[in-house]
DNA sequence: GATATGACATGTT
DNA sequence: CAACATGCCATAT
């Protein structure tokens, strides 16, 4: 039985899969309404690849510098911000969350709370 | 094809 | 709760 992974399904040789995969983390982060978060693996999940939590980080990695996903709503399993503490990376993410009301105690924020389902 | 890497997740100690 | 270990999988070298 083949795996449920993109690469997996590549029919053609532009390998449509993994661009619809990519397409479709896009629209699921920008599902995510204002002051609400998901986590990494949840965007894998609702694109119908539960594994690929990691694949997601890569994709937003490669976000050109113009692109208007919020990508500060996505964060990881533990209710933390994915960048090391202080970096610049991490302090934008952090400002964009705050004022969007989400509130950080110690360095991390209650996802029972803000999470997006 | 073997190894290393990473904006991850989850279970165990 | 934190630290560790293990699993995961696309990409790069």
């Amino acid at each position: 039985m083949r795996k449920n992974t993109p690469q997996s399904a590549q029919e053609n040789p532009t390998s449509r899969a993994v661009q619809d995969f990519v397409d479709a983390i896009y629209q699921q982060i920008h599902a995510i309404p204002l002051g609400k978060v998901a986590t990494y693996g949840d965007i894998a999940k609702a694109c119908g690849y539960p594994s690929h939590a990691r694949y997601v980080g890569s994709v937003l990695k490669k976000l050109p510098k113009n692109s208007t996903i919020p990508w500060h709503r996505v964060i990881n399993s533990q209710g933390r911000i994915s960048f090391p503490e202080n970096s610049p990376a991490y302090l934008k993410q952090h400002a964009r969350l705050t004022s969007e009301g989400v509130l950080f105690i110690n360095g991390r924020i209650r996802l029972k709370q803000y999470r997006h389902h």
